[in-house]
DNA sequence: CCCGGCATGTAAACAGTTACATGATTGC
DNA sequence: GCAATCATGTAACTGTTTACATGCCGGG
């Protein structure tokens, strides 16, 4: 499917950048769908180069240090975008490890079960409160045809997840807390 | 991280099973948050069997075919609690294909934008009816030690999930026809 | 007898992570 | 001078998908 060749395309649709950027930009607003590290970066961008889809430039910085910076080309541009026009059946659901071990929760303790819970909720806390203050930048919807358009759907949809699995997370806690409580009463 | 080899030492702590069975029980539940099809699962049997976390023996179906069914050893048992308690770190956000799209989708046209979202929020709402008719085999929280009870679960994570997700593509339809509106009071 | 599902495997290609490797620049 | 970050690459390994390959069983 090549998803990366055109996670970098679109990016450099948006503006030139060197590799090393590209690897930045999956740390910030796209990081929250796609991601790659540079050494999955710097030899796909050798390919697209190879495919002309994308040239370069050295630009030297200090005295020595060159830096490539890439540019999209006519050929990588319409490439990008009959990917981006192209209707795609719905993905498989994602993967995910702490559903799995949920999966399996039964096998806990109830007292491990609500750790364990909690440990993720307060995760997933301070990740929607990093969201949330991305989302200031906007005071409403942006222009429908500027790069913000993009990142401020996303960041919405990601503020949505992140709500959702936070809730969830309480109510398992819940359900296991009245199990304890259950338990004392007993006693 | 070798997870696979967990989500079948758990499946097969459950019960008993073939190979066959385990690539079954990837397309349901489980398979809300993990999957592997049987060419990665004969090998991985294999790899649990020299290292003895697993034994299997074999029975025979009809004349001649033989099945090789797969049980849990203690060592097995062991290895896979060890696992179920670790307390890990958040994983990394998952990637997302269509997310992707959006966030580039400042390069569509408005009607291609709609209908792309349009596509998708039909397939997740299919998708979350048949979560939903899943869910109603329970009519409540299962006993905490069965393993009803981590299947209830992280069901009702993926409806809630599925909910979120149709939630959000139908903002994102709204906003996109906002703009469809707004174009044609011009006119 | 034929087809769909049961049953088990291997091989090749692709995608992704971790580690190795090197060196320059900038700010303190 | 030193540390953090800028900058670019390769190698080895792990994980996953797709394709190849084979054969049995049960029901219509």
């Amino acid at each position: 499917m090549r998803v990366l060749k055109y996670a970098i395309l679109g990016l450099l649709n948006r503006k030139p950048m060197t590799g090393y950027d590209l690897s930045k930009e999956f740390s910030y607003q796209i990081g929250n769908f796609w991601s790659a590290n540079h050494s999955q970066i710097y030899p796909e961008l050798k390919r697209l180069l190879d495919e002309k889809l994308v040239v370069y430039n050295i630009e030297i910085s200090g005295d020595v240090l060159e830096k490539k910076v890439y540019t999209i080309t006519e050929k990588g541009r319409k490439e990008f975008l009959k990917w981006l026009n192209k209707d795609e059946p719905m993905e498989p659901t994602p993967k995910n490890v702490f559903r799995l071990r949920m999966y399996f929760s039964n096998n806990l303790d109830i007292e491990t079960r609500i750790r364990l819970l909690e440990h993720q909720l307060v995760q997933h806390e301070e990740k929607l409160a990093f969201l949330l203050s991305e989302m200031q930048r906007y005071s409403g919807v942006p222009p429908f045809d500027s790069d913000d358009f993009g990142d401020y759907l996303v960041l919405d949809g990601a503020i949505m997840r992140e709500k959702t699995t936070i809730e969830w997370l309480k109510k398992c806690i819940k359900i296991c807390q009245s199990k304890t409580n259950c338990d004392e009463e007993r006693n």
